[in-house]
Formats: C-alpha cells, structure tokens, sequence
DNA sequence: ACCGCTACAGTAATCGTTTACCACGTTCCG
DNA sequence: CGGAACGTGGTAAACGATTACTGTAGCGGT
C-alpha cells in the first residue's frame, strides 16, 4: 500500500497526497481531508526509506559509546533517544566494547545507512575513520578528543571544577593521605581527572604521593584490584576519589571483604554520580557530571549543525561542569581511631 | 557517489558492480578486481536505504523494551546488537517507560522504517498496534505475554524451577517466614513470579502468610518501601524474595538505614542475577534469568520467522530456565540470636 | 557447418517517495 | 476587457540501488 494507492482512492494525485502527509499549508482543506481519511482507513505509513532515498535526509543519528553495560551510559542513551524521537530522528546505537574493529564496523554502517551526524561518547576516534566521515561532511561530536575541524564539536568538561571541590572536602575533614583511583592513562579523558586532581592536591598545598595513585579501568574488577593494591603498600590512605562511579564500588565491595568501614576507616568519593551511587551502602559521596546534560548538548551540537547548511563552521564548543555532590560515604578523618561505632 | 560513478570508472554496467559488491559468484574475477578497486579507491559505500527500497529488507529489527536505565536491559541490547550486526541487520532501540504511548510511536517508527520484526521485552502489547504489525506481517517474540497467533513468537520463562530451589535453599537455612516482595501485579510476568513463589512454598509445606506479601515496582525505591512496609508489621521475615535484583538492592539498602544486618538478621535473595548483584555488599544470592540467552533466543525467534517466507507457522515457542545462584546474602537462620558478628 | 546451450555482462524497469515545473482558472488592475 | 499575477493541483523526473530479462560469444555435438 503506497501513495498512489492513497492518491487513486482520494481521487488526487500523488503529489497532493505526498503535501498532505507533510502538512504543506497550500492545500486546500477540503482535499486534505479527504486524504486523511483515506490514509486513516487504510492505514498507510509512508515509507521512510523511499523517503530518505529522495530527499537525501535519513533523520538517523549515530550514537557511539563505549559499554552500554557501563551504568554511565544507558541514562545518556535515554535521554538522547527521548530527544531524537521528539525532533523525529532515529538513533544507530552502538557499543564498542573498546575495540577499534568495531569502532571501524559501526562507522561504516552508520555512513552506509547516511546518517546525519554522529556522537562519539567514547576515547576518540583514528583518523581514517574520522577522514571518511570529513569527506561525506557529516556532523560530529566528541567528548573532549575531537580534532580542531570542520563540522566537529566538542564538548568540553570542566573536571576540575568538582575535582577540586571534592578535594577541599576532604581537606576539610582532615584528610591528608587521599588516593586516587584512575581510569585507564592511555584515555585522554582519565588523564585530565588525573590532572586535575593533581592540581586541586597541590592547591591545598599538599604533595601528592606518588604509592598512593594507582591506575583503574573504570570497571568494578577494577576497582577493587585497585584497592587491592592501595591495601598491600605501607602508606595507608584515609580517603579515596575515584575517577568513576563503577571503580568506587569495586572499592567499597573490597573495602567490605577487609573489613574496612566506609565512612568510619575510609572515606570514598566517586565520579560521575551514576542513578545507582545513591543505592550503595552508604551512598556514595560522588563528583556529578549529569549524564542528561551530557546527552542533551550532544544532540544540540549535532542538531544545529545539522541545521546549518552554510559552509562549514570551525567546530563549536560546549561546556559541562562537575560538582561534588555529598552522601553519606566521607567523614571527619579521626587519626588512631578505628572505631566501628554507628 | 553512487553505483554509476563506480561503474563508468571500471568500464561495466551497473549491474556488474552491484553484483561485485554482493559477492555473485558468476562475475569474471578480473572484473570483480577491477570494480573492487575502484571501490576501495574512491571510498564507495552502498546506500542502504535504496537497497532497501528495492530489495523490500530493511534489514533492521525492532527491539522494546521498558527501560534502558533498569540494569537488567543494558546486557540484553548488548548482546542483540552484537548478533544482530553479526547478521549484518541493523536494530531500532526503543525504551517505553512504561508509557502507552511511548509504545505506540515506538511502533509507528518502526512500521515507517519497515522493520523485519520485533522483539518486544516488556510488558506485552495492546490489540491495535498488534494488529498493525500484524497486518504487515512483521514477525514478532514477546517474553510470555505473546498473542497465540501467526507471526508471533513466544519465550517462556521457567520461573518456578529458580524461585523453588531458592525456596527450598531458604528451607534448608530453617527460615519459615519468608517474605516476596513482587513486581507491579498487572504485569503478568511479575504475577507468574509471584504464582511460583506460592506454589513453592506450599510445596514444603508452609502456608504464605498473605502480610509478607507486598508489592513492588521493579525499581530500587519500590524496593525500599516494599521493605519499609515489611518492617512497619508485627510479623518480621528473616528472609525475603525480591521479585527482581533492583529490588533486592532496594531492600538491602533499607535494611542497612534499619540496622538489619545482612546474612545475620535477614536473608534475601533476588532474581535475574544482573551483574551488579556480585558486587552487592554482600554479593546477592539470586535467582539467575540469562540475559544474554534471553536476547539470543529473542534474535533467534526473529531470524527463523525472517527467512522461513513460507505461509506462517503458527506461534513457535522458546523456554528459558531460570536457577539459583548461591552467594552471600542468606545464611542459617538462628533463632532469638541477634549477633551482628563476623 | 549449423544449431542449441551455457555463461556471463548489459539494459532498463522498478521500489515509494519528493519536488521542480507546468497548466489551468481566478482575480485584479489599467 | 485583456493580460499579468497569483493560487492550486497535476505530471513526471529524480534518488541509488537490485534484478528480470535480453544479447552475445564461445563451445560442443551431430
């Protein structure tokens, strides 16, 4: 059943039916009418293939994150598919596992369906993949890594900003040994919280030790290898940030096998502040990035470049800032007490 | 750049590249060199979506389910979409919150974008959009709630085999008020959870006392006003069975706000077995449900409808077992014994 | 030597829309 | 009253592939 069916029955012609179906205004409302009528009766959704094929607009956004299963990710996919479906685009999600093979998969399928843009929520992108995206000039948007490029956005965030705060949170409750839980160094993305980090130590005017920053890689094994290893050396820290939500768990449960209170013998913040964190036993002390935010900006990005059909402008930039947002899993650090009370 | 671009440049028709590209074995490998090289060299890739027109596939499946954020679902698109590209089809996510008339655009998109079929994991699915797909013939897998019908698939869960033997586990352990907290009881598959709990208990012997039955909803506040409301009663379960591991969560962290401490003072015990459930403090006992399987079996159930073109078979059905998996959440009840011990 | 096959490549119709362009009928103004 | 201008709706050419059908060359059998 296609639009001639639809033009045959309302005695008009498939150009009529095709401006009715788009609500082109200059068709008389009688005619209208008479073609919604039919179409209802008939039931005719139109084809967006046949669509998309003409008017060489899919309405497909690509969407590219690294682990659906990662609790940071499925809120950002939530809120970016609510987005779409009201702007009346479709999203490609994919997960790409870390693996570059599949990163190369999901853009060639994502420029095989000719989508219009796409939001990689991941480490990054290698040039060719990024080349035969630039070519076609199709939108994009990173987080952090995009290269300085036409029709590249980038969204840019603020770790500092909570970092610090968190920080000077400890600070406040007397902590002087904090250690700090990375994601994997070779992300750009876990290198900046480290810096960050970093600097906010030294601000308050303490030297970071060196024994007491360990690599994660943002899961919850490897949170808790982590502070496996924060256990075996000499220095002991009384506090501990994260550079996720997910490594603070691993935390917490390893923390739990040692018999180490949270909050009492060790005070924990994490990042991101993910649905769950305010779920964990205590709830997690967390440095917020909204995941809704993040998701929001990205379809705006790719949205307005979208619109814009002018010549290609130099890659625009968004900001997302970080705060500390306080639970129940820090506490004033009280030396030579190992009190387990309430 | 199109398939005419690829054919004038390695001298053959049309047809010959499109055969080259979808691997016809009749073409003179010489040709086919030929034409792959000029593909390569200009960086062609076929559009999908006239493909799609004329070959009537789209490719694509639908896949709904209730809420990407519920960390049940997160695995089971992972692994649809891993053997969906493995099959080179494509997937259209949908996460209906619950809302009717989510699930009605859900629908109309996919209709629109010509899905090959639909895996729909949640709640089940109203007459009218039923019919619409049905009409269309689009083959369908619901999990238990599925019409009886051509076209349309079913999985069925074994719930009793799992939610027994954590009854009867609980038994062993000497607890004989157990509680269920269930999910919403209009949802038929949380009421088939429910059924099997009474059945099992029955089954040793005891009668459910209808005051530790309450009602959840699936999410973690349900859990913990499931819980609440458990508490505020005279008769106090030493263990509870929670109709999901989101709830358990939820009722593990009422009970640590409620110093009930877990193994000691109360046994529970989940269902699902998401992968956070082992990092849970203590790492939940639950009864398992394969998400992977669940997802394999659902893509399985499509493909099989997608290729037998033959007239339509009448509604094929799948089992999924669940089973229980011992962790360390329930523990020997101990009479009068209010030890918060090791 | 001729006929009929086979094997392969090319021609062109087709999928279901959108949309540029055209045709027709009114209206309005000089 | 004639013609420009405008408002509407129809005709048909795209969009980029697939594929049924056609054409031709080469080959073998009689």
């Amino acid at each position: 059943m296609d639009i001639r069916e639809i033009a045959k029955r309302a005695r008009v012609s498939t150009a009529t039916v095709s401006r009715v179906v788009n609500r082109v205004p200059t068709v008389n409302p009688q005619m209208a009418k008479r073609v919604w009528n039919v179409i209802e009766e008939l039931g005719y959704y139109p084809n967006t293939q046949a669509r998309a094929l003409v008017s060489g607009r899919s309405r497909i956004f690509g969407l590219i994150i690294s682990d659906i299963t990662n609790p940071f990710f499925p809120e950002i996919v939530q809120v970016f598919e609510t987005i779409a479906v009201q702007n009346r685009y479709e999203i490609l999600l994919s997960s790409t596992s870390h693996d570059p093979k599949r990163m190369e998969s999901s853009v060639r399928r994502m420029i095989e369906r000719r989508v219009e843009g796409v939001a990689v929520l991941t480490f990054g992108m290698e040039e060719p993949l990024l080349e035969h995206l630039h070519v076609r000039e199709v939108p994009l948007v990173f987080v952090d890594v995009g290269p300085q490029r036409p029709w590249v956005s980038n969204i840019r965030i603020d770790y500092l900003h909570g970092i610090r705060q968190g920080v000077q949170h400890l600070a406040a409750l007397r902590h002087e040994k904090i250690a700090f839980i990375s994601g994997p160094l070779k992300l750009k993305s876990s290198l900046a919280r480290q810096q960050a980090f970093l600097r906010s130590v030294r601000e308050i005017g303490v030297e970071a030790d060196p024994a007491l920053m360990v690599e994660g890689d943002h899961t919850m094994e490897g949170g808790m290898a982590a502070f496996a290893k924060l256990l075996a050396q000499s220095v002991r820290p009384t506090a501990v940030i994260c550079s996720n939500d997910v490594t603070a768990i691993g935390v917490m449960r390893k923390s739990h096998e040692a018999h180490i209170a949270i909050p009492q013998d060790l005070s924990v913040i994490g990042s991101d502040d993910i649905r769950l964190a305010q779920f964990m036993i205590p709830p997690l002390t967390t440095i917020q990035m909204s995941q809704a935010e993040l998701a929001r900006l990205a379809f705006d990005a790719l949205m307005a470049d979208v619109e814009r059909e002018s010549p290609a402008p130099n890659g625009t930039e968004y900001v997302l800032k970080t705060n500390l947002v306080l639970r129940q899993s820090t506490r004033l650090n009280a030396p030579n007490s190992t009190s387990r009370g309430q």
